[in-house]
DNA sequence: GCCTTGGCTGAGCAAGTGCTGAGTGGTCGG
DNA sequence: CCGACCACTCAGCACTTGCTCAGCCAAGGC
């Protein structure tokens, strides 16, 4: 599920926008302000930004320089006042990818969104690899050294944040955000079966772990 | 800048590619055949390389595998002919990072380079260092030298909490803020006892002391 | 050299955390 | 309609971890 991170200080256009976003099937995350933006795309690894210009506090356009020095690739699209060209023109500059001026449409916003994604994807590697584990998010495969390793459509998911993420601690409620999505509502207690369930398959010839426990704090992919 | 090499007996594509890249502000070298591929890599230690599959002499596969063996994270992307998905397979097993299939879309292959060298440098991990003291805080690892050691996770955030002071005394009451929050209202024995193991695993290989003790003040983290 | 005080240490306990096997309900293809 | 598979739940177990405590040791003042 592809994850979308609203700034906007004015809680209707929050609201409308995580309702429209969320009936298209993105997982949306709503700030109402720069500061809890920034510290929400640190948490969350949202797949796209969409940031109002006009805000108290930190602005839209510091916001967008800050999240670029964080990851310079992530999508951002403005949101801008319906007579505002002089925005339009610094945002575009200030590095965003694309903007929409209010009052929005759903629609073409909508657009501009998957079209971003589209562009985003198409530059993300095919293959991930780590030691002697490789998969590739294309083919939907996955082999360790020479062993191919059949994995269920869940199991790929947790493991495809695995290796996006390597040598990084998880928590297992960030992956359970990323991978179950925000919905879930279980116990944590699934992520702990999953992974059991992917070392068992990572691990069925023999092979060294690839995917640690570390105690109170989460996992991690990495050799040793 | 980053230095990019590309490997490809074709001269066309290698020029093409050339004027291309260093338009998009890229350092390119280029080599015609795999053999001046390999010396020119271990002369110009570039950041990424650009292979051909098809070569004459050493084939692409070839070079790849031993690029591997000089820098296993050097990021490699590979050119395939089009109508070639055994090679791709191949090349893949073989441990490329992503491959990109001839007739080149020059787009897509900066794309490609964009990502893979942003996921090079993020894996760069963040590393704490003192003395032949090492942790790094995002993989969640300590090394003495050689020597991997293994931490809970309190150990650890008490360790961290010295390797982001260093040569500062830092008294018992402060520790305990710093790690166990102000919501302990334990005994401040407690750092004592976590010093104390911290000390039993950080000089179990008979190295010297780091973490001193300064009476009736608090604890140093330094050298001697 | 003795006493006081602060720090060190080993043992022990209770709660928390993660692992696991079994089991349930839902979905999909044959 | 049945069987296979998948996502998920649950409860019990094993082990680790964080913490306490009491006694001991060492440093520094007198």
């Amino acid at each position: 599920m592809q994850r979308i991170l609203v700034i906007d200080d004015d809680p209707s256009v929050g609201n409308f926008l995580k309702r429209g976003l969320s009936y298209e099937g993105y997982a949306v995350d709503v700030a109402e302000s720069g500061e809890v933006g920034l510290s929400k795309a640190r948490e969350k690894y949202p797949d796209l930004v969409i940031l109002d210009v006009m805000m108290p506090g930190i602005d839209g356009l510091e916001v967008l320089k800050r999240l670029r020095t964080a990851d310079e690739k992530l999508p951002v699209i403005m949101l801008t006042a319906k007579d505002a060209p002089e925005d339009q023109i610094k945002g575009l500059n200030t590095g965003a990818d694309d903007y929409v001026s209010k009052p929005i449409s759903f629609e073409v916003l909508l657009a501009r969104i998957r079209s971003l994604l589209r562009r985003h994807r198409a530059e993300a590697p095919h293959v991930l690899r780590l030691a002697d584990l490789e998969m590739n998010t294309q083919a939907f495969t996955v082999r360790r050294g020479p062993r191919e390793i059949t994995l269920t459509s869940l199991e790929f998911r947790l493991l495809q944040a695995f290796m996006e993420n390597p040598n990084r601690v998880m928590n297992k409620h960030l992956l359970l955000d990323r991978v179950w999505g925000t919905d879930f509502f279980g116990d944590a207690n699934v992520v702990e079966v999953y992974v059991k369930q992917l070392r068992q398959k990572l691990e069925a010839g023999g092979e060294p772990r690839l995917i640690q426990t570390i105690r109170g704090a989460g996992y991690v992919l990495r050799e040793k």
